[in-house]
DNA sequence: GTGCATCAAATGCACAAGCATTAATTGCTC
DNA sequence: GAGCAATTAATGCTTGTGCATTTGATGCAC
């Protein structure tokens, strides 16, 4: 006989693939059809864009960072590279790494695309934290 | 300029983000390597071992509670069907319809399986409700 | 009855992801 | 220095997914 404390764990995790599903596709879909972007090509161009400061990472790093599979985020640089919105270039430090450089593309694209993602972050219930969705003024 | 509040919620999903990953990585690779199944599969035949009471449930339905599209969770019914865990029937009532039961199979490789997801569930550390994974008592 | 919009499910096609392997580089030991 | 395990990233192969389309059934208007 299962254990109560784990039914409700499984229905948490439920609805948490409930709420994540739900909000990738309207992400995915809507930062594709607007910005041709994907939400994990998105998650890399905001690593490259912000916390990093000079705007580039090593693949290692930025995949930890976005949460990605090595060989995902290698396909997935070689796309943003073809498009042009970052860069390779060696790592003399350890020449078997690779920096990642976001381009000025880069950035302009993800500029773009970030008030897309906000706004359906903020308009999407996917989580307690988030206000009521609408909540016309007055 | 980005409002906080925006900014904090994009944390929030990034967070939300890495727990999803993490989980589901682990998930899929041990149902995998146990008991043949991915965690959507496992979640389909949740749906149809537990709530739906007589074990059956038409397409539709079932894609919405496993949160899935209607054509990855075709695809899948076909390989559950190929494996003999469910089985498709017509329904009478709407011939456009397909009655999906659990197999007597199915819902033994279900109950094989749920100790391994639930433990998952509880080893984890993806969501605040989970209590520290490692308490060792005493 | 005919005609037509709607809906359920399956499928062709293109693309993305995971696993396993490979190639190149590094650091460590001797 | 030579030898070797560990590490970084790329890639071949197979599998799963989404989008768009197709097939077949339903319900409604006429």
């Amino acid at each position: 006989m299962p254990d109560v404390s784990d039914e409700s764990l499984a229905q948490s995790w439920h609805d948490l693939m409930g709420r994540y599903a739900r909000l990738t596709c309207r992400l995915d879909r809507e930062l594709e059809a607007a910005h041709g972007l994907s939400s994990s090509e998105f998650e890399v161009l905001q690593q490259l864009h912000g916390p990093a400061g000079p705007g580039k990472l090593r693949m290692t790093e930025l995949g930890e960072r976005a949460h990605l599979s090595q060989s995902a985020l290698s396909r997935l640089v070689g796309r943003l590279e073809r498009d042009g919105l970052v860069r390779r270039a060696a790592c003399e430090a350890d020449r078997r790494a690779v920096w990642i450089h976001i381009t000025d593309a880069g950035r302009a694209r993800y500029q773009e695309a970030q008030p897309t993602q906000r706004a359906i972050l903020r308009t999407e219930t996917w989580c307690a934290a988030v206000p009521p969705p609408e909540e016309p003024a007055g």
